[in-house]
DNA sequence: CATGTCAACGAGTCGA
DNA sequence: TCGACTCGTTGACATG
């Protein structure tokens, strides 16, 4: 995604809405585009550099992960692609989880279609329905929960860009409508300023005068002379000349 | 559970 | 063609 949606958002109706840079932009990546992310080159260090339960917290070696992940793609692909497959299939995760670097874990289509599937039905679990998809899709309930859970936030985060787009259509329109009133009102002010006498007169609430013609029209007068509300709208479009002639 | 973030990964691009 | 790199997606985790 090129464009953060606070660009989008720029209605000035106060959304208030912050949207980081494609949901998130890891570490590495921001790095990798010039932004002033201090990388560590702290290469001299083997194995895990900042011990497995701090690796989370150490982006600055992410550019050192990202060297070497490449080089690990492609030795994943000579020799490891069947331990890397039980790892796919989420099968094996529970063992990987001894503090190395964090696997990913890429759902089959069937997988992913039956969670699809199920989340189009309920987008919470019970805890027995977890149980159960999990079971059924051979992953660990916590993955199915988490799953539901990431699938829940990305869901309302593209509703928000939806509901984003949609206010600022809507402000667009109601600030041209809010400009062709402001007009209208100037040329009802002019109007009035060339025509004094004859708005002194008559009673504003009652007066209908088409611009065109320049006649007074729609007096609601009871036979006595007193001026009855009009049951009209006061409002008429001064540029599409007056109903009333 | 919602939210923010990290990071692995795949796909696409580009220059040598 | 290949490696380096960018970018978007998404599984996983931390926190309140």
């Amino acid at each position: 995604m090129d464009k953060g949606i606070e660009d989008v958002c720029d209605t000035g109706l106060g959304l208030g809405l912050s949207y980081k840079e494609s949901v998130s932009i890891s570490i590495d990546q921001q790095w990798r585009r010039g932004t002033p992310v201090e990388p560590s080159l702290t290469l001299g260090l083997s194995g895990d550099p900042f011990g497995s339960e701090s690796k989370a917290k150490q982006p600055q070696f992410s550019r050192w992960k990202y060297c070497f992940s490449v080089k690990r793609k492609k030795d994943m692909r000579e020799d490891e692609a069947e331990t890397h497959e039980k790892v796919l299939t989420g099968r094996a995760s529970d063992e990987e989880e001894d503090g190395g670097a964090r696997k990913k874990l890429r759902l089959t289509k069937e997988q992913s279609s039956l969670l699809e599937k199920s989340f189009k039905e309920h987008t919470t679990l019970t805890p027995k329905q977890k149980q159960a998809l999990a079971k059924h899709l051979d992953l660990r309930p916590r993955q199915v929960e988490v799953w539901f859970q990431n699938r829940r936030a990305r869901t309302k985060l593209k509703q928000t860009e939806v509901d984003c787009v949609f206010l600022k259509k809507c402000f667009e329109t109601l600030t041209d409508e809010n400009r062709r009133l402001q007009k209208e009102l100037q040329e009802l002010k002019r109007l009035k300023y060339f025509q004094p006498s004859t708005h002194m007169k008559i009673a504003t609430t009652t007066l209908r005068m088409c611009p065109k013609c320049d006649k007074t029209t729609g007096r609601d007068e009871d036979g006595a002379g007193n001026i009855a509300p009009s049951p009209k709208p006061l409002f008429f479009n001064y540029f599409t000349h007056s109903a009333t002639c």
